[in-house]
DNA sequence: GACCAGGCACATC
DNA sequence: GATGTGCATGGT
């Protein structure tokens, strides 16, 4: 089987296991880029602690985040863990935003996105992944992320080298799909579910929806 | 009580 | 350029 079908054939074998999984769990542009940044390294439950408590505060819009104390931000964000140098990248994204967008993250995703990018991760705190998380989640851009499970699941599949960097991985990946916004969405959703609940507890992939596709012969985790 | 989680920057070799 | 380390909380 040629690796474009298996890219593809990946795709319906885990649509058809999850269903619709409609990503970012965020109601608001702003919100999805926060959660970005709070979720780095981080698992998602802590992330929703966080983001109640800058929700609950009034401290989920730019504005007023951008001037809330750094203190101030630091308790409201502890549950997400690392929560110093979270503050500092949080803190350091929004004087980019208004530094260059006088705060409007309309206004910043009106930018084309390959410079967007290019500009995002020159922000510190920011690099590949949340970067590009941003661009798709909350800006409807059509570049797709990689993470830890991206990287797992495909090198234990055989279609990328293990030691592959992020933008290789990037490449190989769109290279096989079509440009389409919510497909990339869906699909890396999809593969941060599936190394979620099957990576760990079903190493040898018995019931995990990817069974029957080949695995390398190292074996083992996906 | 280990081990891990939807990374990233920085130091060192 | 590759490899190692600090950052921190909460769930399994």
């Amino acid at each position: 089987m040629s690796s474009k079908k298996n890219v593809l054939a990946i795709y319906r074998l885990l649509e058809g296991h999850f269903g619709d999984l409609q990503w970012w769990p965020a109601e608001k542009p702003f919100e999805v880029i926060i959660g970005a940044i709070l979720t780095q390294n981080t698992s998602w439950k802590n992330v929703e602690k966080a983001i109640q408590n800058l929700k609950r505060e009034k401290c989920l819009v730019p504005e007023n985040l951008y001037r809330a104390k750094k203190e101030r931000v630091e308790a409201l964000i502890k549950p997400s863990g690392y929560y110093r140098v979270k503050t500092r990248r949080l803190k350091k994204f929004l004087e980019f935003l208004f530094d260059e967008y006088d705060g409007c993250v309309a206004d910043m995703f009106g930018e084309d996105w390959r410079t967007l990018r290019e500009k995002l991760l020159k922000v510190n705190g920011i690099g590949e992944e949340t970067a590009d998380s941003i661009l798709l989640y909350a800006g409807q851009k059509p570049v797709f992320v990689i993470d830890q499970y991206t990287r797992r699941i495909f090198s234990r599949h055989g279609l990328i080298d293990g030691k592959a960097g992020y933008e290789e991985i990037q490449r190989f990946i769109t290279d096989r799909l079509p440009v389409d916004v919510p497909l990339y969405n869906q699909y890396h959703a999809l593969l941060v579910n599936t190394g979620k609940q099957f990576c760990k507890k079903d190493p040898l992939c018995i019931t995990c929806p990817l069974g029957r596709i080949r695995r390398t012969r190292t074996g083992g985790s996906h």
